[in-house]
DNA sequence: TCATCAAATATTGTCGACAATTTGGGGTGA
DNA sequence: TCACCCCAAATTGTCGACAATATTTGATGA
């Protein structure tokens, strides 16, 4: 198996193909919520709205499907999902289970290197006007910037192609459009040093359980959050 | 979230379109070496060969890739994956995990009724005749019935999905190609009746640690194969 | 008024052809 | 002989049109 760079989303590859740019494109507008849960995807319209023809856009919608943001029906097409406590708890479960493994992973083999730099990408965030004054967005992306160098430090092809590809757009699907940006933010922050640190001690069971903790204690964040918006 | 049944591999579903047969023939031939590891997997030639278009034949491959049977990169085709020691630990570490994850679920929350129907299946295959005679393709399939109904009974959508439809293919694969028929059967199948037990017992914790210690002696069964093969 | 069925409409699935890109081969020069 | 470049052939990506399937509409009857 060679350590293909993942094809799904180019988030580190650049889009090639314009069924590719479709892609990053439409996972960024459900994420979003600008094509709403739960709304039909019709193949003409899109193709209208995107200016291209439709075998491009069956091609991303399959990927979409693959990281769960749409549900396809053969013969009646594509649906954007819709969020739910249910749906949250499933996806969470699995997402403890291998950010764990993956943090396990991570503090086993993680270059020096590599830990070094997630340390001062750390130090970093915390000295950030940006942060410090809690723009949502900058929360956002120095979070998502943390487990991804973690998954990627477990080094194990399939986990980052799970977690980064097909379950973690779904995730922060769920954080934005429940405006996850409250008070829990400097406490996550912690976490993260508290799993870094285990890391760089390469002590891997104790990043693994720091880890579930610290996505264990983010589900119930947003679980509460749902609830909320649902009443 | 809906609970659709899985749409990747029509196992349970129908095939229904062209898409759909054309995946579940690739998909065996790809698992039994009909189409050899390595190989590419020329579009015009699959077009012939299967007496259909290029449009759905991409749609196939796009899920073959999803099953992780191929590799596509833009602009140069797909291929058929490698079998490697190290591609079959990385698999085995996600499989060992979910798997786990599913077990323990299952031991929750699966019905009686369901439990029971495991139990005469375990029944029926200890006196099945064809199985103690060793016949290759029942042990696989028996072996694969029970450990789908198990991931069955997690009742968790994404677990399912990734399982059934994701993994179980590439690690068919790697059982059919190696010719696993050993005398690793009549353990497995002890193995099965105690993680049966701690289901029926409700007991989530041994479950999920029988289940991975199953799937850690079967890698280790695999890898020791592969080696041979290897050199 | 409501249910049922049928035709009309719209959407999805598949096809063949063209455009864009990659691969392979032959030639040129050092 | 080898490296490089350029052109030809093959392959992948995209397009528009048609076929097959779903959905809507409207008419009919009870």
């Amino acid at each position: 198996m060679t350590a293909t760079a993942s094809q799904l989303s180019p988030l580190l590859t650049k889009p090639v193909t314009a069924a590719d740019r479709l892609l990053v494109e439409m996972q960024r507008a459900i994420v979003e919520g600008e094509i709403s849960a739960g709304s039909k995807m019709s193949e003409p319209e899109l193709a209208r709205r995107f200016q291209v023809s439709r075998a491009p856009l069956r091609e991303a919608l399959a990927r979409l499907e693959r990281c769960h943001l749409v549900e396809r029906t053969p013969n009646t097409g594509a649906r954007v999902v819709q969020l739910s406590t249910t749906g949250l708890v499933a996806l969470y479960q699995i997402r403890e289970e291998l950010e764990g493994l993956a943090c396990r992973l991570a503090a086993e083999q993680m270059p020096e290197q590599e830990i070094r730099a997630l340390q001062q990408l750390l130090d970093q965030h915390l000295t950030s006007q940006r942060v410090r004054e809690g723009e949502s967005y900058y929360q956002e992306a120095g979070d998502l910037d943390f487990h991804y160098r973690v998954i990627l430090g477990s080094n194990n092809p399939y986990l980052i192609n799970m977690l980064c590809d097909e379950l973690y757009f779904l995730v922060r699907m769920y954080r934005v459009q429940l405006g996850m940006n409250g008070p829990r933010v400097s406490r996550a922050f912690d976490e993260h040093k508290a799993i870094l640190a285990a890391i760089a001690n390469r002590d891997g069971e104790l990043a693994d359980l720091l880890m579930r903790r610290h996505i264990s204690a983010s589900r119930r964040n947003i679980e509460l959050q749902l609830q909320q918006v649902g009443k």
